[in-house]
DNA sequence: ATAATAATAGTAACAGTTACTATTAGCAAA
DNA sequence: TTTGCTAATAGTAACTGTTACTATTATTAT
C-alpha cells in the first residue's frame, strides 16, 4: 500500500467538503459542489480520493446496490436508511444486532420503513484455503 | 403492467434454467448457458425476461452492492451470503430478524464471516406527502 | 386462419466508474 | 532554498453492467 501519502490541495478540498455536508453525497456531487471553488478539478481526482479517503479510514462508503455509491464524512458508529423513491440517504443511531433493530431510532427520522435487509459477507471454504496460503495461521 | 404475458420459449428456457441451477447466476451466465441450447438468444432478452420474472415474482434478485445482480429461482424463504474475494453466493436458511442471526446456519455454510450489514430502506417524510396523494388514505 | 400485439434479435446508448498518460506539484533531504 | 523523487493531477478514453430503440417475428385469442 501507500507509504507517503500527500495532502494535496484537491484531497484537502474533498475531505473538508465530506465532513462539513450531512447529506452523504455521491462522488458527483462532491465533484460538483468541489467545483465551485475549484473549477479545474478533475471527476476522476474525485473518484481517487474518494476511494483513497475510505481506505485510509477518513471516510465511509455508503453503498445501496444498484445506487451510486455514497460518502460519508462522519466516522461515528451509525447506520442509514435510504428512500426508495428520492434517494436520499438519513442517519440511525445506535442500531445493535444483539437487541435487535432500535424501531424508535427508525421513528425518528419519520420514515416508513419499507424494507429490512442482512447482507451477510465472508469467505467461501475454497477461498479461505488460498487465503491461508498468504496468512499461514490464521488470524481470527 | 402487463396483462397479456406469453409463454415464449426464451422466457420458458430462462426460467428453467434459473430453476435448475443453484449457483444464483447473474444475467451474463445466464445468457451464456441458455446460448447453448439456443444460440440465437440475445442478452437484451435475457436481462428484459429475468426482470420481468422477478416482477412477477417468479423468481428473485440478489443484490449486492458493487456487484452485477444475481438471480435465484428458489422462492423458498431464505437469505444469502456471498463471498468477498471469489463472489460465490451461497443459501443461507432460517435467519430471523427478531431471535438474530442464527449462527448455526452460517457456520454449516463453511463461511468465514466478515461483515454483516443491515440496509434499511423506505419513504422519507418528504415522499410520503406525495405518495399520500396517490393513496389518500395511506395503507400502512 | 387471422389479426392484434407481446416479444424478439441486434444494436446503440447510457451511467457510473476505472484506467491511461503526459504533466504538475508536494515533500524530504541536501 | 534549491533539487530530485515520485505521488497526484487533469483530461480523456475505455470499460462494465444494464437499458432503450426499432424493425421483424411469434404467440395467443378469436
Amino acid at each position: 500500500m501507500h507509504t507517503n501519502l500527500r495532502m494535496t490541495k484537491q484531497r484537502k478540498m474533498i475531505l473538508d467538503e465530506l465532513r462539513q455536508v450531512t447529506v452523504h453525497p455521491t462522488a458527483d456531487q462532491v465533484y460538483e459542489s468541489v467545483r465551485k471553488k475549484m473549477p479545474g478539478i478533475s471527476l476522476g481526482t474525485v473518484y481517487r480520493n474518494l476511494d483513497l479517503l475510505c481506505r485510509t479510514g477518513m471516510a465511509r462508503r455508503i453503498e445501496k446496490s444498484g445506487s451510486p455509491m455514497r460518502y460519508d464524512g462522519d466516522l461515528s458508529l451509525h447506520n442509514h436508511i435510504c428512500c426508495t423513491k428520492c434517494g436520499r440517504v438519513d442517519d440511525i443511531r445506535a442500531i445493535d444486532l444483539e437487541t435487535g433493530l432500535e424501531e424508535k431510532e427508525i421513528m425518528k427520522t419519520g420514515y416508513r420503513l419499507i424494507k429490512i435487509k442482512i447482507e451477510l459477507a465472508g469467505l467461501c471454504p475454497e477461498c479461505q484455503k488460498s487465503e491461508d496460503r498468504l496468512e499461514p495461521k490464521g488470524l481470527g
